[in-house]
DNA sequence: GGTGTCCGTCTACGGTGTAGATCTACGTTC
DNA sequence: GAACGTAGATCTACACCGTAGACGGACACC
């Protein structure tokens, strides 16, 4: 399992083959099949495994403090294995709540204890972290969004091949190329906290 | 093209093959090469056919109404293809801005247009652009998030597959098995809007 | 020693994306 | 009208994939 998520790090999404792994691991393709039933399977397990890594013990900090905790450990989590943030983000699609490895299911109830322990009912706890994984999810999304086309190129507008488009129809994307050019994940994903975590301690005091 | 989406609606997204589309088109597989030269290609036409029914038109309302009015058709356009939403979130990552089909780009240039006529700066502007459209991936994720297993059952804990999970590690998450049952996407797709624009507003007025 | 149970291996099948050659039909040009 | 170029459709073939089922060996236990 680990095997597979040294794979899919190094080599992708698509390198991920029972018979590339089997070659990998020096035993035949249809080994694996002894761990893992499907390559529905292998996924979950890499998932579930990228997932041990995320830092949401509770400790001794306020309720804010410790989302923020538990934002930064998942960014950090998702730029040290990117190719596996597109199954990672759209693993719950496809796969019934009732039936995923319960490490997915492990930051979800700790959040949920955190959050009622600090004042929230459980309902608007459950809209609360489903608002803050969500954020996460398009979060990551946005800031491992491919935007180079041409990396040699040092022309920003070149470099991310934003000259192709017509000027006439899209001006302000061609002049914020320097700011996509620049643009700084952790402090986005700040701003982004501040935000949210500001609307829920509204909440919390009653505005909802 | 059409096709291809009709297809996925129908089927799913494995079902989108080469040799099944041409036969639901009455013609060879290998004439659909003519037309995209890859499978990416296809998912890529599917994506972007979808979000043409995006409507994202400026109109007469402030900026606010107008950012409700796009997410809530965003919201439509997932519930009414779910099987794209996986590829239609992942794209992204996957292919660099600068190839992107103008169709997925022009959303992008008419938030652009619509935050900075309304007195944001353009970096600021895209800073929460990004931040919106991320909202809105995390938010339909969420919502096409699969839970029913057994969808015939009545009790909530029995139909989420919830009973199967050691009631001393997870009693808050078995706890909220009816809230999880009568989930209301609308509601929190609103809940979101209200922090994320009150959150954008007070950058307006300069808090950031 | 017998036996059952893992675990690994082999072979085989259907399905997939795609390359390359080939065939077909139609608009253009003489 | 005839010849031709070309775009589009089709055929054949290849490598690769997931997976089913039969087979073989190691090992623990009775």
């Amino acid at each position: 399992m680990t095997a597979a998520l040294r794979l899919v790090d190094a080599e992708g999404l698509e390198a991920l083959t029972r018979r590339r792994l089997g070659e990998e691991l020096g035993r035949d393709a249809m080994a694996l099949y002894r761990h893992a039933p499907d390559r529905e399977a292998l996924l979950d397990g890499i998932v579930e495994l990228v997932l041990e890594e995320l830092d949401a013990e509770a400790d001794e900090q306020d309720w804010q403090s410790q989302l923020r905790r538990g934002a930064r450990s998942f960014r950090r989590l998702a730029l040290a294995h990117p190719n596996v943030v597109p199954v990672l983000v759209t693993r719950p699609l496809l796969m019934p709540l009732g039936r995923r490895p319960a490490g997915t299911l492990r930051p979800l109830e700790t959040l949920l204890r955190l959050l009622t322990a600090s004042g929230f009912d459980p309902s608007t706890a459950l809209h609360c972290y489903r608002l803050y994984v969500g954020f996460l999810y398009g979060h990551v999304i946005n800031e491992l969004q491919a935007t180079a086309v041409e990396p040699d190129e040092t022309d920003d507008l070149l470099r991310l091949g934003l000259h192709r488009l017509p000027a006439r129809e899209f001006p302000l994307l061609r002049s914020v190329a320097g700011e996509l050019a620049g643009y700084d994940g952790e402090a986005e994903l700040e701003m982004g906290l501040d935000v949210l975590l500001s609307g829920f301690e509204q909440r919390l005091r009653g505005g909802g």
